[in-house]
This record gives C-alpha cells, structure tokens and sequence, in this order.
DNA sequence: AATGAATGAGCATTCATTCAT
DNA sequence: CATGAATGAATGCTCATTCAT
C-alpha cells in the first residue's frame, strides 16, 4: 500500500480533508462532470496543476469523497444493524441515521445521488454496487421482517415500499441545508411520522 | 417578383420528434453534459454535423424536449386544478396525473430530474423556474386546503410535506421503465396508499 | 471546352447574372470568406443547395465575378491604350475610366480589393496575375513616357508615384457607392487634379 | 486565513507580446477569419489549445493587436496635434508619423485596413468606431484649417481630400516591407510632395 | 507545495457540398 | 429548377493532465 509513484500519502491529511471538502461542495453545486479541476482550485486558492501533488486525478478525488462518505454510514448502519431491534425500530434508527449523515455529508450525499448510478459502471467504483447491495439488503430484510411480525402492512409490493423508503430520505440532500430550521433528528422524526402513519388524518 | 421570400426552414415535425425522443433517451442514461452529440448522432443513425440541419444546438434540444414535457404535464395539471375536486381527491389525481406523465415522458422526466436546477439559472430555461413555482403553489396550496378542512394532518411541518410527497412521486422515475410490472394507476395507488396512510399496520 | 459533366452553361445566363451579381453584393459586404454559401442562396430567395444547379462551387461564383469585371476593365482600358494619347492625357484616360468601372462593378472591385492578393496563389486564378502585371505595365509605362517627355516630375521614385496613384484611385471603391453626391466622372476630375497638381496652394 | 486569493492568471507579458506578433504575422497575412488558431500556433510552435493559456480567444487576440497599435498611434498623433503647427506642417507631422506607425507596425496597419470596418459591427470593437472619429476630426479639421488660411486648394470638395489624403497614406501599409530601400521619413517625403504639390510638372 | 506553461484528446458547431426526389 | 436531408472535414475552444522549476 505505501507503494505509490507519488508522494500522495505522506504529506498532511488534513490538507487534503480541506480540500476534499472544497472539492465536495464544488461537487454537489455543479455536478462533476461540469465542473473543472480549475474551479475546484480556484476555490482553494490554487492553480490547477497544484491539485495533482495531491490527487491523482479528478476521479479519485470524487473516488476518495465518496468512499469516506459510505464509509462513515455503514459504521453507523452496522451498528443499528447489529443493536437486535424490532423491525420498527429498526427502520425508525435507520432512517434517523441517514438524515444525521445527511447532515454531516451534505455534499457527498447529493454527489452519491447525482453520480452513482453512473459511476458504478467503472470498476474502480464496484464498492458503490456493492454497497448498494448491502443497503438494499438492510432495508428490504427489515421491511420484510416488518410484514411478517405484522409491524408493516402486507398489502403493497415489498419493493414499491423499499423504494418509496429509500427516496423518501435520500432525495432530502438535494434541498436539505445544515443550520436550518430543523435538526436532522427532527426531520427524521416527520418523515418517519409521514412514512409509517400518512399523511391523512385518520377518520 | 414572387422569388425573394424567404425559404421554409422548420422542417417536418415527425423526423424531428424521432430525434428528439432519441435525445431525451440518451440524455437521461448519461446526463446532458456527459453526451455528446456525436452519441445522440449515432443513436439517430446519422453524423453529427446533421443533428444541426434540425436543431439549432444541444441546448436547444433538451430546451425542446422540457418544454414539450411541460406542457403536457401542465394541461394534465390544469386538467385536475380546474375540476373543483376536495383537497385528498386533488391530491390523489395528481398523484395519478404525475404517474402516467413519467410512464409517458420517462427520460424527459429523467432529464429534469437531474438538470432542471442548473438550467434554471439561464434566462432561456427562466419557464422551468415559473413552473417550479406554479407547481409549488398547485401542491403546497392543495395541502393547505386539506390541513384547514381536516384531510390532512396538522401537526407536520407543511413544506416537508410538500417536499415529501413530491420527491416521493417523482423521484420514481429514476427507477420506473414503462411496461413493467405495474402500471402507472397502480404504482400511483400504491403509493398514494403509503403516502396518505403510512405503511405501518395500524394497531 | 463545352464539355462539362453538369448543366452548367445552357441555363439561362439571365437568372445567372442576376444571381452573381446577389452574391457579388453579399461578398462585398461581408469578405469572401465570411460569407456563407446560405447567406447568398438567403438573399436570393433560395436553399444553399440549389445554387449548385447554377454553380459549380463557391469559388466558381467569385471567379465568374473577378472575370467579368477584369473583362470588362480591360476591353475600356485597352481602348484607352489603344489611342495613342499623350502621357498625361492617357493617364487622365485611365482614371476616369477606373472611376466608370468602380461605378459599373462597385461590388466587384471591393472584392477584388479584398481578396485579390490571397486568391492569387491559387492556379485557377492565375489571371489575376497575369491582370495586374499588365496594369503595372501599363501605369509605369506611361509614367515613364511621362517622366521622359517632361509630363511629370522626374524627382520622384517611379513605383513609388504608381503605387501612389494606383492605390489612389482604387480604394475609392471602399468607400464609392453608386448615386451618390458625384459622378464617376466628376469624381475623377477631382483626384486628377489632386493627383497631378497636388492640394496646396501654389504660393 | 490567507488562502483563498484568487491566483494571477496574468503571466509574463514578453511572451504575450511574442504571441501576438507571431499571429499578427499571421493575421495581416491571410486574413483574420481565414487563419486558423492551429495556424497561430504552428506559426508559435506550440499547440492550438496552448495559446489559450494566454489568450481568451481568438478575437481577444487581434483584440488586442488593434488596440495596442491604435494606442501607440495616437500617441504620436496626440503629440503632433498638440503641438500647434500651421495645417500643412501639421499634415506633414501626421502623414509622417502615419509612416512611422505603418513601419513599426506593419502587421497591425495591414490587419486594420482589412478587418476595421466588419469588427467595429461588434461592441467589443467600438474603439474602432472612436478611434476612426477622433481620426477624421483631426485630418479633416486640419485641411479646413488649411483652406482657411489658404494653405491648401479651396476648389475641391473637402471630404474627398480627406479620404484621398487618409487612403494614400495607410494603403501603402498593403505593400510596404520594413528594411526596404526607403525609410518611413523618405517615403513620407515623397509621398508629401506628391499628395501637396502633384505629380505633374508645373509648365 | 505550488507555479507556469504546455499537451493532446475531445467537443459543439459551421459550412461547402452532394444527391435523391 | 428547386428542396430537404445528409455528409465530412474543419474550426474555435475546453479541460484533465504533466512536468520542469
């Protein structure tokens, strides 16, 4: 592993957070694909060049973004996972977990929802396939435990539900500013009241 | 002296809507920016240079294909805003309205999905802007009338709401192929059956 | 000679004319190379392609252009030359008629002006050299027959003074627009006595 | 926090001048709109997309060939005119300067002549526009005064001198070859003395 | 660590030209 | 005669990347 051809390892890690950082936001506000490696450096204060001391390319800058991104979710994931929960419970932790990574990786989240699908194509980027795998995994097995310990409705199409879940939660990086009106908990609270109950006032 | 006037130059809509749906299909499995016109050319079974005999550019392209989309999606709209429906039926029909518009338009819904924000900020796609608001109004409002007449709930914070259930419904898009399983009445019943009662099993 | 592979000579020499001289007017006012295939059929009330059943090509259209004029130049001029006039009156000769041509064929010498020295290189257009090099003879020529007889000043760098009155008259035509405030002829009357006798005042 | 300064982006400027005279070369050569930038960069020896490191565009390039060249121009008109000689020793001062200029820039005279008139269309070019003005405002104000005190002939209309005088001088730029036989002041002389007291020997 | 300058592949677009109808 | 549609080569320009300093 310490075998690079370039000294892109040593030098100061948080340096490159900074930058990671700066990258990520660049990122999520135009896309990757329209943005430049000159604009990501001009937002650091350098040239463009100056990036390749410490990044191979591009890429791998959104490469190293979205690995630490799926990285920090699944510790906190595994450990809902691992806590034993009733499938409500589980569900409710999983989705509050979410809208806290929201919170903590905004621009990440909406670079992962822009980007992966046709990212995951590269096989430098199979970890998103798999890590796909794992969260659908997550979520429809705990959706199904939900059916059939009679916590969840057994009426709608298993996937249709994982999907609705799914986007449900998701989709909030794309308006959801940090520092605003609602804490994550908060809004993880409402939507996770809208999901499991409705929005309709019982009659 | 009848010569001098000026020569057609729109020329026959069919081909042109041929290219178009070619466009939008490939827009929306790479994005606007990542397609080239030489793909959308090779699609078409033609050289690129000869996308310009019907189109003046790229951009006006995906300007024709969410313009057109727009249009049908608001005459569907207007359709059920101006039948004087309660506020749960209203929200039901557009609901439905927006399912077969995805199933009907699915790249062109695609496509403003992923790009509508940072087309918006140009004075040529200023009519995505106008309908975002309209649509806000048409929803947010619809809400807000089910609050004040008791359909929906009151204790949710109603801008989350709105949020909810529109990316709720049209984020499907990103995963709905047309002749699936479902058809778009019953994907719209089912998840208008968890958006208004929840998926939890009332106990 | 009559042996070409397109129809090219038997249609019409009206409509051919008339077309020429459109494409002469766009070409003048806008440079050989700035033009556009489309602005000429434009303005003739036509489709670019159509102008291939009239021409062999674009630079057919200029040649024809160049031709004509130079013909018609040198038929006046070698009447002039013919006639056996003193030096100064043969220069006098000259100019005014140079000023009836520029009246007669504006555009044409415009683009001749423009585009003379850069078509030049090209074989098929090797009259243009063969033009100038029997006007350059002609002007010094009778220069120098004046310079001899005492017409003109001998103090003078020979091809200096005809590049001074050479240039003198033509560029007119960047300027010249037919129906104006002076005749052609009025016109050359004027730069011939600012050309022979100069603009002080003889003290 | 003394990062995020936006770095010069403004590099050495004697390889900026470098480059325009490279493509001035080029430019007064073939003609602005038929050279290509590969050209440029041949004529350079670097790649096409290299120039754009130093250059915007292609039009900032001839950009900022006129406005360099009209800059030093009017410099030396500025002086002259200031300096509050009688119109013909003012005119001498300015065909005179206008030599210098034609031999110091050769390139940029050729390219002005040629391209002035359809750039000025644009705004960018309004300069032009202004420039041309405050040049006709001096050459013709000059020559009235010269009428006026009777420097100069009454008897000819005034703007036809102008545009004689103005053309004769800077046409030459078409021909003139820097390190010819003459120098600018000897060409001037010559010209001077045909353009004020003619070609014709006083009988 | 960072700069300045360059590379080279690729892109959207233009345009003269062709040709079946 | 003229149109409609297409070709294919070229053009100005962008951008990720490299590398000597």
């Amino acid at each position: 592993m310490p075998t690079k051809k370039k000294p892109q390892v040593t030098p100061s890690p948080e340096r490159r957070r900074e930058l990671l950082a700066t990258a990520a936001e660049v990122f999520a506000a135009q896309g990757y694909n329209a943005t430049t490696v000159r604009e990501i450096a001009d937002a650091a204060g350098m040239l463009a060049g100056s990036l390749y001391y410490h990044f191979d390319s591009k890429e791998s800058m959104i490469d190293e973004i979205l690995s630490t991104f799926l990285g920090e979710l699944w510790e906190g994931y595994d450990a809902v996972l691992a806590a034993g929960l009733a499938p409500r419970q589980t569900i409710e932790a999983l989705v509050t977990e979410s809208f806290r990574e929201i919170d903590r990786h905004r621009a990440a989240v909406a670079i992962y929802q822009k980007e992966a699908r046709h990212l995951a194509a590269q096989p430098r980027f199979q970890y998103l396939v798999d890590s796909q795998q794992k969260f659908e995994k997550a979520w429809l097995g705990t959706l199904e435990r939900g059916v059939a310990d009679h916590s969840f409705r057994a009426d709608l199409d298993i996937r249709l539900t994982y999907r609705f879940v799914r986007d449900t939660v998701w989709v909030a990086a794309s308006w959801y500013r940090p520092g605003g009106q609602h804490s994550p908990e908060e809004i993880a609270r409402q939507y996770l009241s809208m999901v499991l109950d409705g929005i309709a006032l019982d009659t």
